[in-house]
RNA sequence: GCGCCCGUAGCUCAGUCGGAUAGAGUACCUGGCUACGAACCAGGGGGUCGGAGGUUCGAAUCCUUCCGGGCGCGCCA
């Protein structure tokens, strides 16, 4: 995946590193490792940037043991010895370790790695000590990362397009903070452009429609019906006082519809006068943002702040980012605008920042809102962005590096568009024409669960198909209940268990070295990959591994469950099996938990 | 035209730092419910990883080029 990290020559990326994780069996053989290259760089035979170099991956064949290094592969070259060679002098300096059962040496160099049984049968317990905080680490560090997504302009409803980037950003925040990561999510709200003018205007002509006028209601005003559901809230706010004579207002307007509902914004400012619009203008507005803040909280998305791009002009961070930018040189005057030398850094063309009209840019905003995010001390910044705003990646971070501050700190992910199918006919998503389907639509379609999974489980830079019909009608093939059904078949165990008054696990020491069946080795080396599974997910910003992991492990679960009796079982064997099973739904629901996602009892 | 993203089984998609024989779902075929939930399980066929070069012990993965699809290139937001 391709990050849009772009800094400047002579910068030093600083990617998010893999740190130590407690609970991964995959960190212990890393350390193994290091102290054997350690070993040999004393003997004189690795030098310094050896170390750099370990990498230990799961075995993809069994036969290979559970875990793989290609480290000798690697270091040959700076050893001056072949690959096997290098590999049995570093199987040599490998310290014991009691989880590692055996270590051998095959194909052209790796060096593969057996795990006991007994490293796998305690994770049991470890695991359900664990509970809710398995799976979680201290890779972060504690490092502050913002996130900031969805952040569309309060003009309407949210549509399914916007779901995609709702359900993405909210995952991968509930990830990167399993990981340890102290994050702060955002919405910015562009409550400041021509867009919330047209639609003010378009809910002032509902408005007037109410009130019995005439009104030829432009075609490239906002169509949608929550226009009229807001003049009619207008209505009761007001009374009558807002409605002017619409024979006059109509009167001589310019042939080019865009022109023409520019002359409608400005007529509308001076019958209404400065005051009055305001009302107008924040009862559209105000209404769309509650709007879409209550949509996403019942889609489980919540946000530690909505920041206003109005804020900005009031707070001075757009005078005063603009003036440091002034001060550094960056900008020029021409054609009676502002201009932003975005060209000495890294950008295509020059941008302005104040229209000759005397009026910021929607980019002047943008730079503002970087400039008030990078004086709040985050350690990483991302934005997420919809594929038609790739265009502004390079200006932004010009503006950000001219406002003297380090590119890296800056990330960029774009996800790609939602393309919606209903009777196999792609679905248009304007939001001016009315055309489209909203997220709460869909999500009373589908339901949250379905509607969550089914966005995150692309990466986010492959185009999504969204059929409709799919996911309505039949409803089941979701993977999402693929995934539930494993953990309300573990609680449904549980259930029975208690019903037939047997003994429950809470008081009870299980012997687990009685799981011998390679359904339940299976089973525990999938629950072992959960730490590695939110590592990668964290670290490469990609939430869909978390979905991919659930449906393996609730795979090798149903597997088991259909291989072999449970509460049919000889007691100390049921025992164990019930911890088994008890920490694979406890691993269900902290995966699910990560994607917003819920883990029902039953279904 | 320029820039960015994508191209892997009929379809929808995974594939970790370049690693050993490229994997899932779905569709199709076969088999499994008097055991804890069949929204399930087991097995089978299905591939020129868009094409062509290159880098090296090794390429779906990195580089070059071409082809195809999406998006963007405004004193709009």
């Amino acid at each position: 995946m391709h990050f849009y990290r772009e800094p400047p020559e002579g910068t030093i990326t600083r990617p998010i590193s893999s740190g130590l994780i407690q609970t991964s069996v995959k960190n212990i053989i890393i350390q193994l490792l290091a102290r054997a290259v350690e070993a040999l760089q004393h003997q004189g035979i690795l030098d310094q940037s050896a170390g750099d170099l370990i990498s230990v991956e799961r075995a993809r064949d069994a036969a290979h043991g559970d875990f793989a290094s290609n480290l000798a592969m690697k270091l040959a070259q700076q050893a001056g010895i072949n690959p096997k060679a290098l590999a049995e002098k570093i199987l040599a300096e490998l310290p014991p370790c009691d989880v590692v059962e055996k270590i051998d040496l095959a194909g052209p160099g790796f060096i593969n790695f057996h795990l006991t049984k007994n490293a796998y049968l305690s994770l049991i317990d470890k695991i359900r000590a664990q509970n809710t905080a398995f799976g979680r680490s201290n890779m972060g560090r504690g490092e502050r990362i913002m996130v900031e997504f969805v952040s569309t302009n309060p003009t309407g409803p949210l549509h399914v397009g916007h779901g995609r980037g709702a359900a993405y950003g909210d995952a991968l925040a509930r990830v990167l903070r399993a990981a340890g990561y102290d994050t702060h999510c955002e919405y910015y709200i562009n409550d400041g452009g021509r867009q919330m003018d047209i639609l003010a205007v378009s809910v002032w002509l509902r408005y007037m429609e109410l009130c019995g006028q005439d009104v030829a209601f432009p075609q490239n005003a906002y169509q949608g019906d929550y226009v009229r559901r807001i003049a009619a809230q207008l209505q009761d706010k007001v009374g009558e006082r807002y409605a002017v004579n619409t024979a006059r207002l109509f009167n001589d307007l310019p042939a080019d519809r865009e022109s023409s509902i520019d002359v409608l914004i400005s007529r509308c400012k001076e019958y209404l006068g400065d005051r009055n619009f305001r009302v107008l203008f924040n009862t559209g507005c105000d209404t769309m943002v509650d709007d879409i803040r209550q949509d996403l909280a019942e889609f489980g998305v919540v946000f530690q702040r909505w920041f206003s791009e109005r804020s900005l002009v009031d707070n001075g961070d757009m005078e005063k980012s603009i003036s440091t930018l002034e001060e550094n040189g960056h900008i020029y005057q021409k054609d009676g605008a502002r201009w932003f030398k975005a060209t000495d850094f890294g950008d295509d063309k020059d941008r302005v920042v104040m229209r000759a009209n005397g009026v910021h840019t929607y980019f002047a905003s943008d730079t503002a809102y970087h400039y008030n995010k990078a004086q709040r001390g985050f350690d990483r910044i991302i934005n997420i962005f919809g594929a038609d705003h790739h265009g502004y990646i390079k200006r932004l971070y010009a503006s950000f590096a001219a406002l003297g501050n380090f590119p890296e700190r800056l990330l960029f992910i774009i996800v790609q568009f939602a393309i919606l199918y209903r009777g196999g006919e792609k679905m248009s998503m304007s939001t001016r024409s009315g055309e489209f389907v909203t997220l709460r639509d869909l999500r009373d379609e589908v339901g949250n669960d379905a509607a969550r999974f089914f966005y995150v489980l692309r990466r986010p830079d492959q185009h999504l198909d969204f059929d409709l019909d799919l996911a309505k009608s039949r409803s089941s093939d979701n993977p999402v209940y693929y995934i539930q059904y494993a953990h309300a078949r573990i609680c449904s165990v549980f259930r029975q268990l208690e019903e037939k008054g047997m003994q429950t696990l809470q008081h009870a020491t299980p012997d687990y070295a009685l799981l011998k069946q390679p359904e339940e080795l299976d089973l525990l080396k999938i629950l072992s990959r959960f730490p590695e599974a939110v590592e990668i997910a964290a670290s490469s910003f990609a939430p869909h591994q978390i979905a991919y992991y659930l449906r393996d492990l609730a795979n090798a679960f149903h597997t088991y469950y259909n291989a072999h009796p449970f509460l049919s079982s000889e007691e100390d064997i049921r025992l164990a099996r019930l911890g088994l099973i008890e920490s694979t739904r406890i691993v269900i629901a902290n995966g699910l938990d990560m994607l917003g996602v819920n883990a029902p009892e039953k279904m």
